[in-house]
DNA sequence: TCCAAGTTGTAGCCAAGGCTACATTCTGTG
DNA sequence: CACAGAATGTAGCCTTGGCTACAACTTGGA
C-alpha cells in the first residue's frame, strides 16, 4: 500500500493555493480544446476543398454527426462559426483568427516534438491533446528552441 | 470568413480514419487524466504528512469536498485506491505504481521544458496539464533527449 | 465531559459531450 | 421529374465532473 506509519521521506510540495490554480487552469484549457478542434478542422476542410459539411467534420473527428452538429451549434452561440441549414459551415473573422491560431501553435508542438526525437506518428498524435496546454510562454519558447537549432 | 470559391491553396490533410483514430485517443487520454491527477496527488500527500484527506485533496485541487469525494469513489470502483469513512484514503498496490508513473512522466515532461527554455512557472503549468497526452513512445525520446543534452 | 466547529458523507442539481433513433431536406440518376 | 439514398437536423437518453445544501460524524478545548 502506502507508507503507513509518520511521515519518513518527504516531497517538495506546492502551495496550495498555486497547485489549484494549476490544476483549475488545465482544466480551463480543456474546456476550449473542443472548440479549438473543431474550428481548426474547419479552417482545414474549408481551404482544402472549399467546404466544411457536418458529416465530414463528424467522420474526421471520430463522432457521430448529431454530436458534431451539437458542437457546431455551440462554435455559432460563441461567435466561431457560422451555418445556414442545409448549407455547410463557414467560419467568421473570430473563429479563422482562432485557427490561425491553434494551426500554428499545432505546427510548433508537432516541430519541437520532431526536433527532440519524437518519431513523427506519434509527435503528430501527442501534439493532438498537448496543444491544447502549451501557453503563449512555452510557444514562444519552443520558437526560440526552433531557431536556435536551425 | 474564409475561402468562399472553389479550392485555390491546398493543405495537407491526414488521411480521414488517422485523423479520426487520433482525436479518439486524444479523448481516451483525457478520461484518464482525472485518475491519475488524483492517484499523483494522493500519493504526494502521504509521503508527505502520512494521510491523505478528501478536504486536503479537494482545496489541492481547486474542487469542492463533494467533487473530491465523489471521484475518490470512482478510484475505489476503479481498484486504485481505498478508504474506510472518516478515515482518510490510501493507494492500492495498482494506485501506487500508476502515482509512480504518472510522478516519473511529469517529472520528465518538466525538465523537457525547462531544457528547452520555458521558465519554471510556466513549464510547471503547462506540464499539469500536457502530460496526460504524452505517450511512452514521446516520454523515451524526451529521456533521450535530456541525458543527450547531459 | 461535552459540544462547537471542522471534516466527511449524501442528495440532488447542472452543463458538456457522447450516443441512438427518428424526421426532414437535398440531390443525382434512372 | 420523381424518388431513393445520402446528408442534415431534432429529440431524448447517458455519463462525467462540477456545484450547493444539508446531514452525520469526530475531536479538541473549555
Amino acid at each position: 500500500m502506502a507508507s503507513p506509519g509518520p511521515s519518513t521521506r518527504r516531497i517538495e510540495m506546492p502551495a496550495e493555493p498555486t497547485q489549484a490554480k494549476r490544476f483549475g487552469k488545465a482544466r480551463t484549457a480543456q474546456s476550449s480544446a473542443l472548440s479549438e478542434d473543431y474550428v481548426e478542422l474547419i479552417s482545414d476542410l474549408l481551404a482544402d476543398g472549399g467546404e466544411a459539411r457536418p458529416t465530414d467534420i463528424a467522420r474526421r473527428l471520430g463522432v457521430s454527426h448529431a454530436t458534431a452538429i451539437k458542437t457546431i451549434g455551440r462554435l455559432k452561440r460563441e461567435g466561431l462559426a457560422v451555418a445556414k441549414p442545409y448549407r455547410g459551415v463557414f467560419l467568421t473573422e473570430a473563429g479563422e483568427k482562432l485557427a490561425e491560431r491553434v494551426r500554428a501553435r499545432h505546427r510548433v508542438v508537432v516541430d519541437l516534438l520532431l526536433a527532440v526525437g519524437v518519431p513523427a506518428e506519434a509527435a503528430e498524435q501527442d501534439a493532438e491533446g498537448m496543444e491544447h496546454h502549451v501557453s503563449d510562454i512555452s510557444l514562444a519558447a519552443f520558437g526560440r528552441f526552433l531557431r536556435r537549432k536551425q
